[in-house]
DNA sequence: ATTGAAATTTTGATAACTCAAAATGCGACT
DNA sequence: AGTCGCATTTTGAGTTATCAAAATTTCAAT
């Protein structure tokens, strides 16, 4: 089989995420909501998703929704292996700021040989996740996605540490940046006002941060590890 | 205007490089040479001019060739600066191997930003060259092409410095690398000998070596700087 | 001048991807 | 069960880039 275009990468990666937010590891992602996420109108979702089911990356269900095949679940996560050891390549080598590492990786993720992304992920030490603190699959594509809290769901008080942000929004990560709030912070829960809709958080060492309850939703966090 | 495709970059630096390689600045490159270049059969190349022409991005002369208008000129000087650019990085940064570099930049160079080049630039100190020599333009597409002498026409016994390589074929650049023939090696012609088509080279600490015409013609050379 | 070979251009098709808008199916609600 | 609204699919068309092969032009050699 030829290399797939980055079009159809793109697809596929789509159908991933989208599946991936729906948490269920088998339902169907509908039609809109992948056109949506691509940018494209409906139609041509259709007819793109038709063609990726006749290559077997994917089962379609017609009026249903797509969802990956376990050749195109590999394919998918080998293109997020790119585009995610890219990212943590373009801040740690390159020294580019967070925010702005997604839209370039997600060029160069079509880009890139498997040479160089061997080479990149030797040269950083086989790392686990990327600076969202989104796993990195390995290059057979498998992954384990760690399950953690989020800003409202983990204990209060207690300390914490930030370790994935699942937004790739480049003004929310500028904020977060801002704010001290980048995955490996160490940081702790004071409050949380349904009402009023924020939590309340601090940085270890950093002043108080109130953020709404839509984006504190966004923000996992794993216990505090046992000692320094 | 939208940006260029990565098909017509791909256009304007093969017009680019045929035009230098003519030596006339202002001379037209016939479409046969071209296609050539691009691997496309001949009228597909006819077609694709024809639609550079109207973009302003070249002077179309038919049946006689192309040449770059100032504005097509400027384009292609950024993508070689891209492509060049990113060359040097892969070697100096990554680590890649010289033989290796230039298809990986040949697919990169069409997906890297201003933004990401312009710190590659910076982080590399502002290089003059590639790994093969070959000038890199700056941002605004200006680039000073140094005229060099090559192994067949420069003096002999003389101590020389190996400065540019003309080829960029992979097995060719692996039989450089492996006699120790790279950009900044000290080197000295011993001889030429017209008959048995070949010269003979020595690198400074290094063994003889002979070298066919034709690829001798390919290596450029500088007159050793005064002292080390 | 004529002609013949080689390069170039034209013509007609094709593949991949997309949109706009018409047609259709699905499910929820009375 | 009927129907209304929304999501989805279908249809028809456009864009970009390509090829194969036929038609044309050019130029050099007679």
């Amino acid at each position: 089989m030829a290399l797939p275009s980055s079009t159809v990468e793109n697809y596929l990666k789509a159908i991933y995420q989208a599946q991936a937010a729906q948490g269920g590891e088998h339902r169907l992602v509908p039609m809109g909501r992948l056109a949506g996420a691509l940018g494209v109108v409906p139609g041509t979702a259709t007819t793109m998703v038709k063609t990726l089911a006749e290559s077997g990356l994917v089962d379609y269900e017609p009026y249903a929704g797509v969802r990956l095949t376990a050749a195109g679940e590999k394919l998918a996560a080998l293109v997020l292996r790119r585009h995610r050891l890219m990212e943590l390549f373009l801040v740690q080598v390159v020294g580019m700021s967070w925010a702005e590492v997604h839209d370039e990786a997600e060029r160069l993720e079509h880009a890139a040989s498997d040479r160089l992304i061997e080479r990149i992920d030797a040269m950083l030490g086989r790392p686990a996740s990327d600076p969202h603190g989104d796993p990195i699959p390995d290059s057979t594509g498998s992954m384990v996605t760690p399950e953690y809290q989020t800003l409202l769901t983990c204990p209060l008080g207690r300390p914490v540490v930030l370790t994935r942000v699942t937004d790739q929004d480049a003004a929310f990560l500028r904020f977060l940046e801002s704010s001290g709030l980048k995955p490996g912070q160490a940081i702790e829960v004071e409050a949380r006002n349904a009402a009023a809709d924020h939590v309340v958080v601090r940085g270890k060492g950093q002043r108080r941060i109130m953020i709404g309850m839509r984006a504190a939703a966004k923000l996992q966090v794993a216990p505090a590890p046992p000692a320094a």
